[in-house]
DNA sequence: GATACTTAGGCAAAAAATTGCCTATTTGGC
DNA sequence: GCCAAATAGGCAATTTTTTGCCTAAGTATC
């Protein structure tokens, strides 16, 4: 999605699911910060990715303040803004995934315990997704033992996709 | 307490207690980011303001990433700079770089054990710093036992800051 | 100084998790 | 049918973690 007006962009965010967020600092009708800061009050999580060619000291802090992921310097190749904004857009995936459980259980008291448990539940799980539900693969990724792996899996009720694609 | 070697003010760290960390970005004998990085080893959350004349954005961001506080320019009026350690050490710590701090780790291929148990150290962080250190609050909101807790951030090398400030 | 409150930690029992060894099942290829 | 590869799980030894009991140290209150 590509909005030219910041204002635009903060409607689609409160519409919208955004994976990551990508913008310049200076703009013509909004400071970069500014509009970072409204993105922070609607998703405090949200990647933000700022580009800057002229970037004070204190615009750079500010922004990594704001919680930005990172801060390219223009010119930008299209190719490195891509895979930035995939690596970010898939980190943050976890992110939601991990506020998810922790909001579903935050209803009464969190324990550490399941909070624990519900994160490397879903480590496995997205490990285990990452590789087409290949244990080997699982195993050597998050460099476990095999036994172990397993009796974790059984604990934690996670479930043997016999094979999801080949794709 | 100055020191005037990275590898002395390390030393000092390990043995006392220190409220903030004031470092140049470029030192004679070490990196100021390498500095940084040996900082959060021994104390994920201690709060480091970084000098500098001329730093380049990657580093910048770098340092930001590291959870640094913040970043000052040369020179730098004595006033300000210690306006800047009073305030730094008595509040701000940036929720969203703790968090980023215990996720980034799934960028890379990191063991399912170190994820567990950074993220564990995030939680019990994060609540730490929520109840201003009180550890009877966190025993209560992460609904653990007290000797278990103890032993977790025994293990985890999770400091005990005495208090924050009664804010 | 006495008292209450909070926290740390030694010790040891109990509980849970890890892991090697061995076997079984399934799947695909020959 | 036979073989190889991948996976699951029983069993038991080992390691790690949890936790109760008891003591101690530090702080604040009176």
């Amino acid at each position: 999605m590509v909005a030219d007006q910041a204002s635009t962009a903060i409607e689609r965010l409160k519409a919208e699911p955004i994976d990551v967020v990508v913008t310049d600092l200076r703009m013509p009708n909004c400071d970069g910060i500014e509009f970072a800061q409204k993105v922070r009050d609607i998703t405090p999580l949200l990647p933000i990715v700022f580009l800057s060619g002229f970037a004070t000291v204190p615009e750079i802090v500010e922004a990594m303040k704001l919680g930005a992921v990172d801060f390219l310097e223009k010119p930008v190749e299209p190719d490195h803004l891509l895979g930035k904004i995939k690596s970010v857009s898939t980190s943050f995936r976890s992110e939601i995934a991990l506020q998810r459980q922790a909001l579903n259980i935050s209803e009464t008291t969190v324990s550490l315990r399941k909070r624990v448990r519900a994160y490397e539940k879903y480590v496995i799980e997205s490990c285990l997704l990452q590789h087409n539900g290949r244990i080997s693969c699982v195993l050597e990724a998050l460099d476990i033992n095999r036994r172990t792996l397993n009796e974790k899996m059984n604990r934690l009720g996670i479930a043997r996709n016999p094979n999801q694609d080949a794709g």
